[in-house]
DNA sequence: CGTTGTGAAGGTCTTCACAGCC
DNA sequence: GGCTGTGAAGACCTTCACAACG
């Protein structure tokens, strides 16, 4: 199959399967418009992304919304269900254990793991926290889809390529660090402080245009 | 000042500076290659890139880290000093409340709201959370920039009318929820379960390549 | 000699605008 | 009539390649 997807379009699949799910609530049927308007972009953009899913839409009325969340489920590949493990259960990974969003779109979290012996042994959001050391032992034994990185910058290096070694296909890093990995690994970054840092460029350079 | 920067470069710029700090435990200079490898661009990028900033660099030896970190924090108004609330101190908005990153880039954390009685009046990473229903007070008396939502995706759209009512300019949006704000306002999606989708695309399209 | 800064080329993404269809 | 699907145009971004320079 070389029904390759544009990355730009990708990244907004997710969030029109979420508006989607929204609207089911209220109706059956929406237009591109409609979509695009909760969704935040163009309308055009919206029917060219849906266009490489293959064309669902009926013209004149627009697209079926249980329809076009079965497509979108498909192109994202969520009819398949995914291991994950969390690395790292300071604040932030501990939060993300107990998350409930993993499971509503199938993720099922297998392991967690730590080096703190304090937290070692400690239950997390059902889930037992286990030695960093014995992270090997664990992906030899399960399969393991995505890997998150919650651990210290210092960290997180060390980790990916333990993860990458295993096996593990994809990471999510929410460590503020470029994580060096190969091309067949994919990893997406979650970090808080460069998006804040981008935040700011705007608040300053909006003050900076402030006539003097 | 009519010197904007392309947005996709000051996407860059954060993790350019995180790299460079890093850097600068070892050296003192450093080329637009160098920087390139570590933060895992293409070094005519970089160089493109920085020259936003004004030129800096020196042919045939490159840039002078300390002088590049000074321009990077000035371009991303990091001289200057923020204040962020946080909306939602849930599992995710608890772990941002006491998340070091803040401190060491110059955000200031001046208040916590929640709805949850249960929440309110206890202390959460040296800060007390509010009543949600006491935010346009404090927002009267405080100035603040950034606005954190930490709130489920039901809540996240009254919680960000409310931010930009009380005059707030960046809202950076943990919710899995596009914010519908007027265009003076910028945010910015932090979501989980969007970044696990993207990943999810790619492990399934690989697997759909193996020839049957 | 090594490295920057940048015009030009080549991609990719977005938007327009309208034919085609229900 | 209303909406989709899409070619074409335009905006934006990345990469190449090399002159300019310390």
């Amino acid at each position: 199959m070389t029904n390759s997807i544009p990355t730009a379009t990708v990244a907004r699949l997710p969030v029109y399967l979420r508006c989607l799910v929204d609207m089911s609530e209220r109706q059956t049927t929406c237009s591109s418009e409609q979509l695009a308007a909760v969704a935040g972009v163009n309308s055009a953009q919206v029917r060219k992304d849906l266009s490489y899913l293959g064309s669902h839409g009926v013209r004149g009325v627009g697209y079926t919304i249980a329809d076009l969340q079965e497509q979108l489920r498909r192109a994202l590949g969520l009819h398949k269900g995914y291991s994950v493990v969390i690395l790292g259960v300071g604040n932030l990974g501990s939060a993300l254990a107990s998350y409930p969003g993993f499971d509503a779109w199938g993720f099922q979290v297998v392991a967690l793991f730590d080096v703190d012996p304090a937290r070692i042994g400690t239950m997390i959001g059902g889930h037992e926290v286990r030695a960093l050391s014995d992270l090997e032992q664990t992906l030899s034994n399960v399969t393991v889809d995505i890997g998150i990185v919650a651990t210290p910058a210092s960290a997180a290096q060390d980790v990916a390529d333990r993860l990458v070694a295993a096996g593990v296909r994809s990471i999510l890093n929410f460590a503020p660090t470029v994580l060096h990995v190969p091309d067949s690994v994919k990893t997406r970054r979650l970090d808080v402080s460069t998006q804040l840092q981008i935040l700011t460029y705007h608040l300053q350079s909006e003050s900076e245009d402030t006539p003097g």
